[in-house]
DNA sequence: CATATCACTTGTTAATTGCAAGTAAAAAAT
DNA sequence: ATTTTTTACTTGCAATTAACAAGTGATATG
């Protein structure tokens, strides 16, 4: 039978402690970031992203979200060299984490992208449901699952 | 005249950004969880913390806090060798982030503190609004405030 | 077949973390 | 008044992690 996924050991069971292990550095929730605001989904899109991760980085990072199942990466059916790398429900979960954390910093600190946070501060809820929906109807996953059915 | 605050140079200017470099580490965001939850406000306290942060880096953190006006420290008027730590409006406005990190763990890790993650499934507004309310209220908050006063 | 692209890995150095021990100031005990 | 204890740190050092530069192997493209 299925067993079940042993929890990595935790420094203590907090669930806010679970939180910061697992996403608590510089660049995690950047990446998780690209996924979902500008739909990035491969390796040399997170490069180029404006902050600069180091490639060895970002190929950390990477595989520690996938080992927590926060992304998948699947080969890119048209080019043997290209992973795709997508957001699992866990992953697209995160949604309101990021809200809060852009709302935080953009009252209390001085940053750009005034637009993003204007939305946020209307209509947070809405904002993360367009998120589900904009990934339930992916055309790259609905593609790969067509070609994984076939 | 007030020189205003000049922003310390940041890898970009999105807001997630600054928020991952204010709080993006392993430490941080348990200092503040302490303060908010369990009413921490000296570094022993901080100390005796179930996940045993070291002193040099509660310290650090303390320190960094702070300086991004997070939380203050106050002497303590009952004992010299004591400061006080105190979340600033800032750090109270963190709740909802905490929140969404605790519920968003609690959804796909297993966790504990079960009665913590109901009440805010159950309620979150209102766990936030017993936070503002329990700093408002908060009797060395006042205490502080009236020694300043005299 | 030559060259380019992509997703990495491999050094190397710099910075940060974690642990143990020590210290200064104040308070409490004798 | 003097010793002991408590509190909030700092210091030193080893280990881990991050940042930067360069290289590699598997595709893909001309």
């Amino acid at each position: 039978m299925p067993r079940k996924k042993l929890a990595p050991k935790r420094r203590s069971g907090c669930p806010l402690n679970a939180s910061v292990e697992i996403l608590g550095d510089r660049w995690s929730l950047l990446i998780i970031r690209d996924m979902m605001l500008r739909g990035f989904r491969s390796y040399k899109q997170f490069l180029g992203s404006y902050e600069r991760i180091a490639t060895n980085i970002l190929a950390d990072r990477l595989r520690r979200l996938e080992e927590h199942g926060i992304i998948t990466a699947e080969p890119d059916p048209s080019d043997g060299r290209k992973l795709i790398y997508l957001l699992t429900k866990k992953g697209i979960d995160l949604a309101p984490v990021l809200t809060e954390m852009v709302l935080w910093s953009a009252g209390h600190e001085e940053v750009e992208n005034q637009a993003l946070v204007e939305l946020l501060r209307n209509d947070k809820r809405k904002f993360e449901a367009e998120v589900r929906k904009r990934w339930a109807e992916d055309p790259f996953r609905l593609q790969l699952r067509k070609s994984a059915d076939g």
